[in-house]
DNA sequence: CCCCCATATGTTGCCATGCGATATATCGGA
DNA sequence: TCCGATATATCGCATGGCAACATATGGGGG
């Protein structure tokens, strides 16, 4: 199995693949969790000190909304994207997808010297 | 002007792109800090406050090692890669490109979802 | 029936690091 | 002479991922 990616490159794109997760279905703490770690064929495995508090930032910033559902069984907290939210995500896509051709522009002229 | 990346992406591939550039030829810290934001194309402008102390590290971790140079006009600082150095591009240049697919292959439903 | 594990959410303190501000010094040109 | 570019360095702040810990409950096996 290959090694967890660090702290240091996460911190580029945890909100974005949140985000990207809630787009595509509403869902709780526990079950982003896993569906991420799935997602990412178990690369990114993201801790729950980590999580929790990025959804309530993410609450804060009016980026998400959420829900208790007590009802089945468990107590659940439901998140779901907001306007803003979505808007977020499609703006942090792109700044990401710039910001990865950047890097790349910038190695590019190396990775050839060192595999050519 | 397209506006610069935030402390949080830089985060995953500063060490990175300096060790690149080193890569290519030696060079001193304000020397880099130019190169850097020219081969970025203005989008990279890593600060004084960032860039010396991160050559620090990689010097204390044996990725680069440094010389001053007086005798032509301006006191330098110049810095190579060490075998370590090139050995350490090498792998973050590969965990990078492995980041990349990983995030890619966790957005790309989602993506084609929104554009397509 | 009880115990343990998975589920589920949360907080705390630690640590690494990018950044703005500040300090210091020198060179060259207006 | 003075100012801006060159050149290196350090300090304190803010951010955020993480391990550890706290708490609670549901369900299955012994």
């Amino acid at each position: 199995m290959t090694e967890r990616f660090g702290p240091d490159l996460l911190r580029g794109s945890l909100d974005l693949l949140v985000l990207s997760l809630l787009s595509s279905s509403p869902g709780y703490g526990y079950d982003l969790q896993q569906r991420l770690r799935e997602a990412s064929g178990e690369l990114v495995q993201i801790q729950a000190g980590t999580l929790y508090p990025l959804l309530h930032r993410m609450e804060a910033d009016g980026f998400v909304r959420c829900r208790w559902e007590q009802s089945t069984g468990r107590r659940r907290k439901w998140y779901e994207l907001t306007a803003a939210g979505k808007r977020r995500l499609v703006s942090q896509t792109r700044e990401w997808d710039r910001y990865v051709a950047c890097i790349r522009a910038v190695l590019d002229p190396v990775r050839t010297a060192l595999e050519g």
